[in-house]
DNA sequence: CCGTATCCTTCTTGATACTG
DNA sequence: CAGTATCAAGAAGGATACGG
């Protein structure tokens, strides 16, 4: 570890994937692409609309996703991942596989102690 | 991308890192090994004593920290990453880095704003 | 269809004082 | 030295109703 804990920028890529539906979020957007409001309301059934819409908003802002409002009625807006939010694919991939590890992880422990 | 979004098991390892002062606790015990606890208090000046108490429990919990105790008058208590601890490097390195690229992104398109 | 607005609850963090 | 305990403030998230 050859990083200067005083200018730990941890914090800033953090920022951007915290929060409680976001990585759910990214994850849908990653794996299919171009996706409509309602679209990502029916495939994350317990988030709320105003949560939707705050998370797309600050993703937005950071220019991680892009949206594309269609001048129609009724509307349609479309939620894309921009280029630049593709970098954060690799990082998004390994935090699920070291998570999964860690899941089992935990079951495994906690199965022994309950054979104790 | 081809992680499942319903399956998605990057909140497990979003557990563990987020908290205020996480990230550069780990940062801190991954750089410096082992650390007393008031060292750490003074390499993370505005940190509480309950908030670093507080993280460094949930970080024991779950393995990445380990606490030793010294039965001395007056207490003398060293944490370090664990060798399971050890395996969240990659991830926090990679945060780091991608966080270092955005916060100059940011302030490259700030400067630029401001041009106009 | 794609949002906002309002109110309410819960979680996180901080300030401060105290202790073996 | 290395913590706990208590109280308070703020942020995040949820329920629900309404609107172009």
């Amino acid at each position: 570890m050859n990083i200067d804990p005083k200018l730990c920028q941890v914090d800033s890529a953090l920022d951007i994937i915290v929060g409680k539906w976001k990585p759910i979020i990214l994850l849908h957007l990653m794996h299919n692409g171009r996706m409509r409001f309602s679209e990502l309301k029916r495939s994350i059934p317990e988030i709320t609309q105003k949560m939707l819409t705050k998370h797309l908003r600050e993703l937005e802002s950071e220019d991680i996703v892009k949206r594309v409002v269609y001048p129609q009625v009724p509307p349609k807006v479309e939620y894309s991942i921009t280029e630049y939010g593709r970098s954060l694919e690799e990082i998004l991939v390994a935090m699920h596989e070291w998570g999964s590890r860690h899941t089992s992880r935990k079951k495994q422990k906690l199965s022994k102690e309950m054979s104790v």
